[in-house]
DNA sequence: AGCCAGGCTACCG
DNA sequence: CGGTAGCATGGC
């Protein structure tokens, strides 16, 4: 099982970050509304970003305390522009978190449909999908670009596919635990970084010599 | 110096 | 439908 092989690779990841920091097999995240709220604002600002770059803008929001969403809605428009720029996009983001805020604001605690978050401007189906994982402990299985480059990659997915068919390809094969789900897309970002980040991609993957092996 | 990053929207044929 | 330009900054 590529999981546990990657498992062995990497260790456990500990997603998602709040506070700029991982919590490494502690899976009782977020505790509270106000984590939450960082969960999904990390969510948006990684939108084709590294991490990184996104705790650049979170710190700014956290210094500003606007990692809060009444703060973040009575804001001035240009503050968050100022606070999230080191993670790109300012202008496009800034609307997204917005928008997205104005919602989360609406649900009142309440835990959104999928169908919801995909009806607001700038929020797809990764962005949801993390969001519902991380952020609501749903056992949904966030495909990403790394994704679809490790497993087309290993000849397991084709090309061609689309994110909600992937989804569901994962979904099947796999008991629908949030824990699994939580470690298993963390792990699959560590392993690109690692071997697929530059092409030509999987050079040295050690779960390319596991298959190629036993196969 | 140039490519890449934990995507999404708008617009094209 | 599928394909792609534009979005913007920071890291390496």
């Amino acid at each position: 099982m590529i999981y546990k092989k990657l498992l062995s690779l990497h260790g456990p990841q500990g997603w998602w970050p709040i506070g700029a920091t991982y919590h490494k097999k502690n899976y009782d995240i977020p505790k509270t509304s106000e984590e939450l709220f960082e969960i999904c604002v990390g969510a948006i600002l990684t939108q084709n970003t590294s991490f990184r770059s996104v705790d650049l803008a979170l710190n700014n929001l956290r210094e500003h305390n606007l990692l809060n969403p009444k703060n973040l809605m009575k804001a001035s428009e240009n503050l968050v522009k100022t606070c999230i720029k080191p993670s790109g996009y300012f202008n496009q983001k800034t609307k997204k978190l917005l928008i997205f805020t104005n919602f989360f604001l609406q649900l009142k605690n309440r835990k959104p449909l999928r169908s919801e978050l995909l009806s607001l401007w700038g929020i797809g189906p990764e962005t949801a999908d993390s969001m519902l994982l991380y952020g609501w402990h749903e056992p949904i299985f966030v495909i990403d670009a790394y994704t679809k480059r490790i497993f087309t990659h290993l000849k397991l997915i084709d090309t061609a596919f689309k994110y909600e068919e992937i989804r569901k390809i994962f979904e099947k094969n796999l008991p629908l635990d949030y824990i699994l789900f939580n470690e298993y897309h963390a792990l699959i970002v560590a392993h690109a970084k690692q071997f697929y980040s530059k092409k030509p991609y999987g050079i040295g993957c050690p779960v390319e010599l596991y298959f190629s092996k036993t196969s």
